[in-house]
DNA sequence: GTTGAGCGTT
């Protein structure tokens, strides 16, 4: 299951995802969505997860992290790269 | 050493 996770923290990593969804369900890839030309992070990212994908987002949407309140729903399909 | 609506770099 793919999740959308908005409105997060610039200091918030893939860990940080990992972390808190990892404590919601089974999560196999967490990455938060960096700016490819300056590297820094968008405030934005997505988790990959197993199990209790929507556990986690009715548990972690609309809730605090690293001091914002972090935006949890599931991801579109991204379309192709060009 | 900054910023703040949204759906990703490979």
């Amino acid at each position: 299951m793919n999740l959308y996770v908005g409105n997060l923290s610039w200091s918030s990593t893939d860990d940080t995802l990992k972390e808190v969804f990892g404590a919601h369900g089974n999560v196999t890839s967490a990455q938060v969505v960096t700016d490819r030309e300056t590297g820094r992070s968008r405030g934005f990212g997505f988790v990959e997860m197993i199990d209790g994908g929507e556990a986690a987002i009715e548990a972690l949407n609309g809730t605090d992290l690293d001091g914002r309140q972090i935006v949890v729903n599931e991801a579109r399909p991204r379309q192709p790269r060009h």
